[in-house]
Order: C-alpha cells, then structure tokens, then sequence
DNA sequence: GCTGTAGATTGTGGCGAACGTGAAC
DNA sequence: CGTTCACGTTCGCCACAATCTACAG
C-alpha cells in the first residue's frame, strides 16, 4: 500500500477550476484503461488479478471458471486510479481507495463529508445486478431496462431489492466490539444499535464515471441475451451464488476491501442472515443486532443484550484502545456477557438508538482500515535502526 | 496566558514464536 | 475420529526519538 509514499498523491492537489478539472478528468480516463483489453476505460479493480477492467472485460475474465467468480471486484478510486475504491464520499461524488479517503479528507473541512464504505462483489452478476452494485439503478432502468414504471428502483418493490444493500453497506450494525465501545459515553451504557430503515440514497454508489459506468453496462446488457425477464419471478442469485449466503456467513468477503478491519460481521444462521437481509424495510426488525460470533459464544442472543448503566463495563473499556486493551475487550465481553442484564432492546427508546447510531456513522466514517504512519519520522528512524532479529538493538555510545 | 522544563507516553518495523486452519493419513 | 504436517496469519518484543502532559515561574 506504501508505494510510494515520497510522491504527492493523487489526491493531494489544490482546487482547480472546473474546465481544468474536466480536461483532467479526460486525461484520466486515457490513463485508467482496462488492463484486459487496453481499449475502454477501467472502472473495476480486482485485487486477485491486481488489475483494473472494464465491465466487458471483468465478465470475459471471471466468468472463465468457478474459481475466478470468487475474485473480489471492486470500483477503481476515482482519485489515484489505481486501488480499488472503498469509501463513497457522497459529497463530492467520489469513489476512493482508503489512502485517498484519508488524504482527503484527512483535513478538518472535508472529514464532514459524507461517506460510507463501499464493497466489492463476487461472481459474474447480471447487468441489473451490476446497476445494483453501483449504484446505477435509476439509470439502468432508463438506460438499460427502458422503463421507469418501477419506480426508480429496478428491482425495488420486489423480493430480490436490495442487493445494493451489501455492497453500500450503511446498516449500522454493530459489528466489533470497537463499535459498542465507541457507542459508549459517559450518557450512555451498553447500548442496544438498532437496525435503522435503510438509507434514501443508498443506492448511489456511483463515482465520477458514472456515464462511463452505465455506458459500459449498456453494451454488456445488448450482450446479456436475456434481460427482460420478470425481476419478481427470476431467481435472483443465479450467476450471483455466492453473494448473499455465502458471503454473510463469511465475513471478511463482505469487508474485502478492508482487510484490516476488525468488524466481523457474523451471522451464524440463515435464519439470522435472513433476518438483517430482509427486515432492514420495516421497522419492526430493526432492533436486531448482530454481534461478531466472538463476542456472542455461547451467550448470543437475537435481541441485544446490553446493560442500562454504563456503570463498570464502560468506564472499564471505555478509554481503551491498543491491542491488549482491544483483546480484553473481547475477553470481557465474552466472559462477562451473562451477567448483563437482559432488557429488551426494543425498550430502548428512539432518541438513544438514533444517538447511538450517529455516534457509529461518525466512527464508521472515520474508520481508517489500513495502517496509517502518523509520525514519518518515527518511520524513518526505525527504518534505520539497528536490529538483532528484527528488534531494536541498544546502541553503545 | 505564555514559556520552559521534566517526566511519561507513544509509535515505529522486522523477526520469530505462537496460533489457527485445512488436508492427508 | 484423532493425529500429524504444512502453510498462513497474528502478535509480542525490542530501543529510543518524538510527542504529550503536568507543573512551575
């Protein structure tokens, strides 16, 4: 990931005016051609293949055998046009990688953006289901589909909407132990993260190519022979298999764009899968919380267990922070779990989950998964430093 | 509020031990 | 089913400059 870190990234340039930044934009799309074909824009990075691919190409290359579907496909960052994208900045528009997230938003004015992560996706989905993944929905149904009449969601209002949902993944699950932590504060104990309805505007998980993006998926769909089937009837994973039931029972499928992150999200049941899958449109299901099967042993509970006052679990872990406090985290809750007092998490009044679940967005956005040098001259000197199997030798003056 | 000082804390990377996982028997 | 092996991953260790914090003047 540290390439290069002596030369300014990418991201790390000034304003510039807006002719400029389209006349760069066009340079760009000239730099970032698939790697496959050398012809069309690259709008998908696959971290297997280490290679940037446009729709045509991605098909062509992952629909050759069973093992290549599994390649993780991510939007290629819109910004350094070499990494495979995992936040979304709403704001801007922007697809980016984390390094570039970070850089840009790193700064006080634009860490208010609004961002989200992003994922990847498995198999050789439809174009439909492609316009799912990015975010393409709208125009998919003007541009690919020709009709609106589903009401701006091609396949929404049917029993296979959603797919998007893994990818633009904003249901605040609690997925680590960081995240209950960071749900903590002096007003609040344990407390129990509902699962909200879905965001508005989940759907847009389009970058700076997006008329790039839906003209590609355009000619894919003119290639897909059979595109006119009924959403309703079709068999929604079909080519798409290991999305839904395999990835949730793996979690670090789902988060492949982060391979650092410690949010393992679990689920251990299909029954559970199909329950955060599903319910996310209704308010009833939204009181579930999953926790990383780590957390839940033995002691997991569909509902979320939490104490009322944050009394001795917060105040015990709530500064913490470093490996050894992280991992006795997980002790404690572990092992600790049963004593909680069992209240229903639905006796969590809306104010507190609301409140909870900002302070998760909050944390989620600034979420760094990749390691971040934070003083280059600590670096720099422990680079140099002298070492007897790999650890730093005293130095005799 | 500002400045200087002293002490405490943090962060850095490579190696190897420990651990986890899956396959073979 | 239990054991062994191979392989991959995770984590602790180390020294010390940089940074932070508290306090005094």
């Amino acid at each position: 990931m540290s390439d290069s870190p002596r030369h300014p990234h990418p991201c790390f340039k000034e304003e510039t005016p807006q002719h400029e930044e389209e006349e760069e934009q066009n340079t760009r799309s000239h730099q970032r051609l698939c790697d496959f074909c050398g012809d069309l824009t690259a709008l998908l990075y696959c971290r297997a293949d280490s290679a940037r691919l446009c729709f045509a190409c991605d098909r062509e290359v992952h629909s050759t055998n069973q093992l290549f579907t599994k390649h993780t496909r991510s939007q290629l960052c819109d910004a350094c046009d070499a990494s495979p994208a995992s936040i979304l900045c709403s704001t801007e528009a922007l697809v980016l990688c984390q390094n570039c997230d970070w850089e840009r938003h790193n700064r006080s004015v634009s860490s208010i953006h609004d961002r989200r992560p992003l994922e990847g996706f498995t198999g050789c989905p439809p174009v439909f289901e492609l316009c799912s993944i990015v975010g393409a929905e709208d125009m998919g149904n003007k541009g690919l589909f020709g009709s609106d009449e589903s009401g701006g969601d091609c396949l929404g209002g049917s029993g296979v909407y959603g797919f998007s949902d893994y990818f633009v993944w904003e249901t605040p699950t609690v997925g680590s132990f960081d995240d209950l932590i960071g749900s903590m504060d002096s007003s609040h104990g344990f407390q129990a993260i509902g699962v909200p309805p879905l965001p508005k505007n989940r759907n847009t998980a389009c970058g700076r190519h997006k008329e790039e993006i839906l003209r590609q998926l355009r000619e894919l769909a003119k290639l897909e022979p059979d595109l006119n089937y009924d959403h309703e009837d079709v068999e929604p994973f079909v080519g798409f298999q290991p999305l839904v039931p395999e990835q949730f029972l793996k979690p670090r499928n789902m988060y492949t764009d982060c391979e650092h992150d410690a949010e393992p999200f679990v689920v251990t049941s299909s029954h559970e899968a199909s329950a955060f899958q599903w319910c996310s449109d209704s308010g009833e299901a939204t009181n579930q919380v999953f926790l990383p099967s780590t957390l839940l042993g033995s002691n997991r509970e569909d509902s979320c267990l939490v104490p009322d006052k944050p009394s001795d679990i917060g105040s015990g872990v709530s500064h913490a922070n470093g490996d050894h406090e992280r991992k006795s985290q997980h002790l404690m809750i572990t092992e600790t779990s049963p004593v909680f007092p069992k209240v229903a998490s639905h006796e969590f009044n809306s104010q507190e989950r609301d409140t909870a679940l900002s302070r998760y967005k909050e944390k989620k956005k600034t979420r760094r998964y990749d390691k971040h040098i934070r003083y280059e001259s600590r670096k720099a000197r422990a680079e140099s430093r002298t070492r007897i199997k790999g650890r730093f030798a005293k130095i005799d003056h």
